[in-house]
DNA sequence: CGAAACCCTAGCGCAGTGCTAGGATAAAGG
DNA sequence: CCTTTATCCTAGCACTGCGCTAGGGTTTCG
């Protein structure tokens, strides 16, 4: 039951990008580097952000990714999906094509995963970008005004 | 976020106990038979809920594996934790021993992570063997009194 | 004594993770 | 035009854990 470094990674670029929202596009280096992270391997995870429409991409000097939608209209939610797939403690509760055994009409053990998925999604849908843009200010301005993610 | 057949497998492996607790000690192999599993691997999974007091083992023939406690007093959560370990989207919010970087006072997505596993403890948490058992009844009178699970 | 069960350890193929690497392509600035 | 800066695209690779299979050893009942 872990999450990869791939939706925790994206997120926290996500993250970024929200909070340098106003400086127009962000190279993937300039993240990389304020998050510690390898940028070629960011750069990968550009990848399915963009063609699920949560960024737009600047090409050339001076370009870089900016956010495709307000930070207010994207959720954590739409990002871990985006990046790690389905939510899905297990595949045959999966949101997208839940793969059913035989016995899944009278699986019992079942309805506790769907449940599980449920309150994870829930958790997950119910945090946009600009709820976490306006905590991490409010953290932050309790530390000198720094920006940490 | 999978959960793996450890914990899968070792849920149905109890709740087949459960529903078979008058029966005296179960053998692996009748488990495994009825569950459709590999009863070689099944056993492997018995040696940590042995450890963990969940089920106590008789040896010998007529042997086989008994519930140490009352349905009612081994929750969903019980099993999975001491098959899959600590509950834990990410490490630094694990309920055991969180392994914390040096961001984690400021971190904001942690405390997504945080929420996500508090919600996941909730739901294991709040289903007992006891109510798996009437749930599969339930479902089971509806389909010509057989148990399926 | 022998069969039936639990117990213990080892190994192994497979898939996914978390990168690194090498380039190709586009665009802005001189 | 040409260099620089960035995104784009593909490949590969070490490592880990998963999901078993296998070969025994040990206890206990009839």
């Amino acid at each position: 039951m872990k999450m990869s470094t791939k939706g925790r990674y994206g997120l926290r670029a996500m993250l970024d990008m929200a909070i340098h929202q106003n400086e127009g596009p962000i190279a993937v280096h300039s993240i990389a580097e304020r998050q510690g992270l390898s940028d070629r391997y960011l750069e990968q995870l550009m990848v399915p952000l963009k063609k699920a429409g949560l960024v737009k991409s600047v090409r050339g000097p001076q370009g870089g990714y900016v956010l495709a939608k307000e930070p207010k209209d994207i959720t954590v939610g739409e990002i871990i999906r985006t990046l790690e797939g389905p939510i899905a403690p297990v595949d045959c509760v999966s949101e997208d094509y839940p793969e059913e055994c035989e016995r899944a009409e009278y699986c019992v053990t079942r309805l506790i995963w769907s449940k599980v998925r449920d309150s994870i999604a829930e958790v997950l849908d119910s945090f946009s970008l600009e709820d976490l843009v306006q905590e991490s200010r409010r953290i932050s301005t309790q530390n000198r005004y720094m920006y940490y993610i």
